[in-house]
Parts: structure tokens; sequence; C-alpha cells
DNA sequence: CGTCGGATAATCT
DNA sequence: GATTATCCGACGA
């Protein structure tokens, strides 16, 4: 599943508009057999939509700031998801630009305002994809493949043509520390939207 | 370019 | 009470 999501197209939109992202990096997590998964434990408050039907999104809080959003990707009772971790937006990029707000809110009045986001940076990370699209608690569980969504996930390719070829590459997972050697993580060969962050936190004491 | 510390709170043990 | 599927700004090369 996770290979096959890249390219695909997840859209959200809200009463401020439309942002679209081609997804360009994802990672697999297998509930029960993968100890770096959320449902390695079994159900729990919060990771009962993994548990769910397919095709659902699977929005988790972490950090004390910052959300990620997964596909559920097997049957009921079978916890497994794809984490959406970057990817380019398609439509609506001033809208993703205007919803990037500076870490940095309390600045002199004398303060130059702060650089432009370069627009591959969007959404290049799981929690800039989410904020790009707008996307918290209130879309956990929304199934992604109803027309009727206010979030949808599309096929790769577009009605004017097919699905560009494309080379993909696997390994190692983000941000993890158990399972780092397993190569769940699938990105688009040299595109300058997937994420460059260090393998592992270096948060060592 | 790379590496590092800090922010910040829900979730789980 | 510890950990966390992260990001940003500062600093040094």
């Amino acid at each position: 599943m996770a290979p096959a999501l890249l390219g695909c197209v997840l859209a959200h939109e809200t009463a401020d508009g439309l942002v679209a992202v081609e997804l360009t990096e994802v990672e697999a997590y297998t509930g029960a057999t993968d100890p770096a998964s959320h449902a390695y434990r079994g159900m729990t408050g919060r990771n009962a939509i993994m548990f769910g039907p397919p095709g659902h999104a699977y929005v988790y809080f972490t950090y004390g700031m910052h959300f990620c959003v997964n596909v559920v990707c097997m049957p009921e009772g079978i916890a497994r998801a794809v984490l959406l971790r970057a990817g380019r937006v398609t439509m609506g990029e001033s809208l993703a630009r205007r919803r990037r707000v500076p870490r940095r809110l309390a600045d002199g009045p004398a303060d130059r305002p702060p650089p432009a986001v370069p627009a591959r940076d969007l959404a290049r990370g799981p929690a800039r994809l989410c904020q790009a699209l707008a996307i918290d608690r209130t879309q956990n569980g929304l199934d992604l493949c109803s027309a009727a969504s206010e979030l949808r996930l599309r096929p790769a390719g577009t009605s004017a043509g097919p699905v560009p070829a494309r080379t993909v590459e696997a390994g190692p997972r983000v941000g993890i520390s158990v399972a780092v050697d397993v190569p769940w993580r699938f990105w688009l060969s040299g595109d300058p939207t997937v994420s460059a962050y260090r393998p592992a936190k270096s948060r060592a004491r």
C-alpha cells in the first residue's frame, strides 16, 4: 500500500478554500507486528481508528504541537496504516503559505517580517503536510474515499494524462527508537519535497 | 551545509 | 513521570 500511495493526491476543502498535495514520501506501520506502531500493544483511545475500515484518516497529535495523518489500509480489525510524510502542493499554494505561522509571534515592532517559505517546503514533513492542509483532530476518522468528504484521496495521474513513470526508493523510517532498520519508508527518487531530516532523534543523554 | 537544544502537551506506563 | 511516527532557530564549518 505505501509505495502505491506515492503520486496520489490528498485534497482538503474548507471554508477558506482548497489545498491539494501530491504525495512524495510515506511510511508503513503494521500494527501488531511492528514495535514502532501506535497499535503494537493493542487498541487504545488514540489509535482506535487504525482498527477500523480502510480508506479512513488516522490523525494523531504529537510533541505537544504537531499533527500527523495516516491512511488506514487493512480491513476492520487489522490495524495497519501509512503515515503521509511529505508532498508537493499542487493547488492552493497561497492558502497553504498563509497557514504556515511563524514560531516567534512576540517580536518587537522594528523586526523585519520572516523570510518567505520556499514552495517545496510547504508540505515537506508530516506535521508541515498537515499544517498546509489544515488537518487536525477534526479530520480524524474521515472517509478519504467518499466524494462527500471534505478530505479526499484520489489516485495518481490526472484526467489529462496517465501516471508519470517514477522511481521509488525505500529506507528506514524517521524519528522512531525501535525497529530502526526496517526499510518501510518510501519516497519518489530525487524529489525535492521529500523530507531530509536526521534519521533518529539525538536525545542520547 | 550539518548538528543541537528547546518548545509543548496528549498519551501511555 | 517518561516518552514522543516533529519542527525551528541558533550556531559553526
